[in-house]
DNA sequence: ACCCAGGTGGCCC
DNA sequence: GGGCCACATGGG
C-alpha cells in the first residue's frame, strides 16, 4: 500500500515547487476559483486580469458594477453570464454581510461552518469551497479535484466519493498548510504533464506506482 | 471536426 | 441521492 505522502514526495522531487495560489488577496482567489471552473488557468487569469483593469477586483465595486460588464470582463472564461451573476451575488453577499472582506469572515468561525457558509452561495461547490479556504483561508483542508480523481484510480487509492477521498488524503498527509498546497498543485501540474496530451510514461515519476500500462505514444 | 479545460446548479426519477 | 443536462469560450 502506497502512502500519499511518498507520491507527494516524488512529485516535489519531480516538477518542483508550484507556488499555488498566486494572488493579491484572499477575493483575488475567490475570484480566480470561481473563473477557472472548467476553464484552463491561463483563460481565467486574463479574465482576473481586465476584472483587475477595471479596478473591480474587490467586493465593494464587483457588487456595484453591472452584470453585463462583468460579463464582458470573464468572456474568456467560458459561461461567462453565469460567472459574471454568481460573482456579483457573491460580492453582495460579501459587502451585506461582511462588511465587504473575504480575509475577515474566513477567520471568524470553524472551518466546517466556514465550508457550510461558502457551499450555499451560488457559484460555489465542494472544490472551489475547499480551495478557496485552503488557499485564501489558510485552512487545512484538501481539495478534490478531477485529477485527483483520476491519480488515485490510477494509483488505486479510490476511496468512493468526495468525503471519503478527502478523509483519505486528510488522514495521511501531515498537518502542513503547505503539503496541502503544494500537493493539490502539484497533481494538477502532473496530470497535464502525463496524463494528458502525449504520456510518457518511461518518465513519469509515478510509473513504479502507477496501475495503467505503460504508454509511449499517444 | 472533434475533445478537453483546476465545476456547479437545477431538474428528474 | 444518483444520473443527466445546460452553462460557453479558447486551444490542441
Amino acid at each position: 500500500m502506497f502512502k500519499l505522502f511518498d507520491v507527494y514526495s516524488r512529485l516535489l522531487a519531480y516538477h518542483g515547487p508550484q507556488g499555488w495560489w498566486p494572488a493579491e488577496t484572499a477575493f483575488e482567489i475567490l475570484v480566480g476559483a470561481l473563473l477557472t471552473q472548467r476553464t484552463t488557468w491561463k483563460n481565467a487569469a486574463r479574465g482576473i486580469d481586465n476584472l483587475r483593469e477595471k479596478n473591480l477586483l474587490n467586493p465593494v465595486n464587483l457588487a456595484l458594477a453591472s452584470e453585463v460588464e462583468i460579463a464582458d470582463c470573464v468572456r474568456c472564461t467560458g459561461f461567462f453570464r453565469k460567472k459574471a451573476e454568481r460573482l456579483v451575488g457573491i460580492a453582495k453577499i460579501l459587502v451585506q454581510q461582511y462588511g465587504g472582506s473575504l480575509q475577515h469572515m474566513l477567520k471568524e468561525s470553524t472551518t466546517e461552518e466556514l465550508r457550510e457558509r461558502l457551499t450555499s452561495w451560488k457559484g460555489i461547490g465542494p472544490e472551489t469551497a475547499d480551495s478557496i479556504l485552503l488557499y485564501a483561508g489558510d485552512l487545512l483542508v484538501f481539495p478534490i479535484d478531477q485529477y485527483t480523481k483520476r491519480l488515485v484510480n490510477r494509483l488505486e487509492l479510490n476511496s468512493g466519493d468526495y468525503q471519503g477521498l478527502q478523509a483519505r488524503f486528510m488522514s495521511q498527509l501531515p498537518d502542513d498548510l503547505t503539503v496541502y498546497k503544494e500537493f493539490h498543485a502539484l497533481i494538477d501540474k502532473h496530470a497535464k504533464t502525463f496524463c494528458r496530451k502525449k504520456p510518457i510514461c518511461n518518465q513519469c515519476p509515478l510509473r513504479e506506482i502507477c496501475k495503467y500500462p505503460v504508454r509511449t505514444t499517444s
